[in-house]
RNA sequence: GGCGACGUGGCCGAGUGGCUGAGGCAAGGGCCUGCAAAGCCCUGUACCCGGGUUCGAUUCCCGGCGUCGCCUCCA
């Protein structure tokens, strides 16, 4: 199959071994689901049931970053425990993904699950000699990193000027280079510390991924994902630290989901500008919801409106229609079988393509509309799609 | 400023090098109806601007303009 690589910047072929390893960074859990992140996972899930489908056999980690800046403001606003908010959060997030059908990822760790790991891994980047100590935080130094700015194409010096001209922690006079950025940091007093060689404290923002992929799946994977957003500094960042601690490659293929709009803006906590899944899913069939999702493209991005939702529950109900009349003519007449059977062959091979060229879901959603129009089966290409048409829930 | 995406009828949104435009919403007309609602039928000289390639471009290329996103809170 062919996908966009971010780091290319172009469609290539993305033909992993048999065991395909993969890696999406997940929720910081502050806060309910909301659409941007469901049309991200669910994306991913779309191409693991396709990788699956091919005869690959998929491992997925998705982590759950549950020791953040964001996670600790909010459990300070709610005066709770951070891990009490988080727990909960979570939970709703897996309700959620559960209700959109997304299957099981491999594993889900918790970087709270991970600071041993995280020192462990930030000793071996002071080993190499990338990192350097400065009053309890340790650095990661971005001079020994040449291919800083790959993945986002953009130079060093011109990262250099933003971060000046952006008021990034560029004043830090404890760094070397304005760009370096933190491996581990002291904690506030408030905040979670855990003991470790070069003083208390607590993960930098970009770690945990590096750490958790690494004893998860290994030096190198097959494709990292993530929101379009988390391309600079996050994965940019995550890479540089990886490929320093391990001296290997540490992503083979890059993939990134555009982001979702609302309102003419970005769908984003901060602007408070959002759909929340589990309160559309008190309005609407989830399966419903998971097919507005898919009918958009992973890498375009898209505005959030009402009519959304009244297109594709009509959709659902048709596509099930479908199945439900297939199903009496089965019933009625087992010499339309074999028939039948090569109709619904014949729109999964038409879906299958339409997935192995850049994850086409817009394109597959088309040609089952167009076949369930046309009373042919299509149980088995909606299947491919994660999209349960059984009334049973 | 750099990088990326996008710019299709009142709105949202597919799509295509020519055979005139998926679909949805809104609007207008009609059928039906005691009235209304629902339903059904009909109605639209579209592709940001300027160059280029071409027999021919909305579709390809270049340059503008505009909108949005990322550029250390973010999926």
């Amino acid at each position: 199959m062919r996908l966009y690589d971010t780091a290319r910047r172009a469609v290539v072929p993305f033909e992993p071994g048999p065991h395909v390893l993969m890696y999406t960074c997940g929720i910081t859990p502050y806060d309910a689901t909301h659409l941007g992140h469901a049309a991200t996972f669910i994306s991913y899930d779309v191409l693991q049931r396709r990788l699956i489908d091919r005869g690959h056999r998929v491992s997925c980690v998705r982590n759950v970053t549950d020791v953040d800046d964001p996670l600790f403001a909010k459990a300070r606003e709610l005066g709770v425990h951070y891990l009490d908010l988080a727990a909960g959060e979570e939970a709703r997030f897996e309700a959620d993904m559960a209700a959109l059908n997304a299957l099981e990822v491999t594993a889900r760790p918790r970087a709270s699950s991970a600071i041993a790991d995280i020192r462990g891994f930030i000793g071996m980047v002071i080993e190499r000699g990338d990192a350097y100590v400065v009053n309890g935080a340790v650095y990661f130094d971005i001079s020994c990193a040449p291919r800083f700015g790959s993945l986002s194409g953009l130079g060093i010096d011109e990262m250099m000027d933003l971060a000046r001209q952006r008021g990034g922690d560029v004043d830090n006079p404890d760094k070397r280079n304005p760009l370096d950025f933190v491996l581990w940091q002291p904690s506030r007093d408030d905040e979670p510390a855990w003991d470790s060689l070069w003083g208390p404290g607590r993960p930098g923002w970009h770690i945990e991924c590096s750490a958790l992929a690494l004893r998860e799946l290994g030096t190198t994977i097959d494709l990292h994902g993530g929101g379009a957003d988390l391309i600079f500094p996050h994965h940019e960042c995550e890479m540089a630290q990886s490929e320093a601690a391990t001296g290997e490659v540490f992503v083979r293929h890059w993939m990134h989901t555009a982001l979702v709009a609302k309102d003419g803006e970005k769908m984003s906590k901060s602007l408070g500008n959002l759909v929340f899944i589990d309160q559309l899913r008190e309005q609407w069939d989830a399966m419903a919801i998971r097919l507005a999702l898919i009918e958009h493209h992973y890498r375009t991005e898209w505005e959030w409106d009402d009519s959304l939702m009244e297109r594709n529950r009509r959709r659902l109900w048709a596509w099930r229609a479908a199945v439900s009349e297939q199903d009496r003519a089965l019933g009625d007449d087992t010499d339309n079988d074999g028939v039948n059977e090569v109709g619904n062959d014949a729109v999964l091979d038409a879906v299958r393509d339409r997935l192995d060229d850049d994850l086409d879901t817009p394109g597959a959603v088309a040609i089952i509309d167009e076949a369930a129009a046309a009373g042919r089966r299509i149980d088995s290409a909606a299947a491919l799609l994660g999209v349960r048409l059984a009334a049973t829930d």
